[in-house]
DNA sequence: CTCCACTGGGTACGTTGTACGCGGTTTCAC
DNA sequence: GTGAAACCGCGTACAACGTACCCAGTGGAG
């Protein structure tokens, strides 16, 4: 296995020097198999679908990736080429730590499928890297690297739970092929139930109670994300 | 598909009325799968391999879970039973939340499988019922519903966020047979090409400056998580 | 011109989830 | 008590998957 030299898919050549020039690239397989992923799930995006996709035989993938796993890798790396950070230490914390949030949950939102890929070991693709500099360059005249760190762990895990959240709702109904308020008459009984047992207070007080469920996705992503900034502000000097 | 019936696998009861004594149950497949997954990973958990942890024929499982996907839905509500929420409310919010955000730290730890699996929609199983009404009994007197809400979603996205880093590092590790110190090494080439190029300023200032990655992983969770609980803090009148 | 490292891709293998149907077992209606 | 109906465990079978292997063709290096 001379493969598991490049502990790092970055660091395999794509193009050899010698023999024919190759017909298609590992950008443009890429490029296919998030198509695919977009309209219809990440598991619908087989190796025979994405060659038949671009109009290649399945084996001739292989030329390009090693193996499916790095595929998805390659994938989702080029999601973050997607995250527009031009021009990103502006000088306003606030707003640059805002666009990136926004901008963030807008491109998981596109690409739902993110949410079930586990990220491996930081890879350090380009785009990655890009992204790095541009955001925590935001904080950094204000704080040190290891509070820097620090504070965009929350700021990512805020955002990270809060889309997983829309995600799977979304995808929930799309594999049942439910509309919201079906899916909630299907399951009101269920849950009248567990409302009616008195077992459950707090649940019951969600359900009765609680605003937030009833504002628009978008109002209650800012709100949540309107504190997690507070937080952040009351950490700088 | 008279199956649809049920949005929710709690609602499809478990033995029928009529009908020979079933051999095995649900809760006892559901362990075995769990235990494979986490000696093996979760695509070791194949049906036919579940069964035969049990000493089941492979289709037999199928009496008592509808699909391998909903299998997974009850693998990973079986692993909120394992948090220890007894006595919950005790009167001191900030150790009770300490001890969960340890303990849903160390249970993601014990089954590390459960990053990979997308939560569904609210299943609102029994133990994750539990779950929140001791949970969130926790701030229940101090704040509104809904701002119990945001609070606990902060919180578990920095628990979350945290350990999912930590999972994905000894997911690879485990994958590619490496140390961690072998994959520095085999890592060195690329990370020193980037650093001497001097494209990546910050990129640079961790790799050189950071103390965080020094530190044991129990320490940077810690850390962390005192920074939310600081915020969360802020948030009470 | 001769090599041979490369190309795209066809065939084939092992493994997966699971549809279907079988013969046996338990309970209910009468 | 006796049939029918509802369930059981499970063997067989199939389509779809990732990918190992092999092939004939191609084009730059010597």
């Amino acid at each position: 296995m001379a493969d598991a030299e490049y502990v790092n898919i970055w660091l395999r050549p794509e193009r050899p020097a010698r023999g024919p020039k190759p017909a298609y690239s590992r950008a443009q397989i890429t490029e296919a198999a998030i198509r695919i992923a977009d309209a219809e799930g990440l598991e619908a995006a087989t190796m025979r679908r994405i060659a038949a996709e671009i109009g290649a035989g399945a084996m001739s993938l292989y030329r390009y990736v090693p193996s499916r796993d790095n595929l998805v890798e390659l994938m989702a790396d080029r999601l973050q080429g997607e995250l527009d950070v031009t021009g990103m230490p502006s000088g306003d914390w606030r707003a640059d730590l805002t666009r990136h949030a926004d901008g963030l949950r807008a491109m998981w939102l596109r690409h739902p499928w993110i949410a079930g890929v586990q990220r491996s070991l930081p890879s350090f693709g380009p785009n990655q890297l890009l992204l790095i500099e541009r955001l925590m360059g935001v904080l950094d005249p204000f704080v040190s690297i290891d509070e820097n760190l620090g504070l965009m762990a929350v700021l990512n895990g805020y955002v990270e739970g809060a889309v997983r959240e829309e995600i799977s709702s979304a995808e929930e109904f799309r594999r049942s092929g439910l509309t919201e308020s079906e899916w909630m008459a299907r399951s009101y009984p269920y849950i009248d139930q567990l409302v009616k047992s008195g077992d459950y207070p707090i649940f019951t007080k969600i359900v009765m109670e609680a605003r937030q469920p009833h504002l628009s996705r978008d109002e209650q992503f800012r709100q949540g994300l309107q504190r997690v900034l507070d937080f952040i502000a009351s950490a700088l000097p």
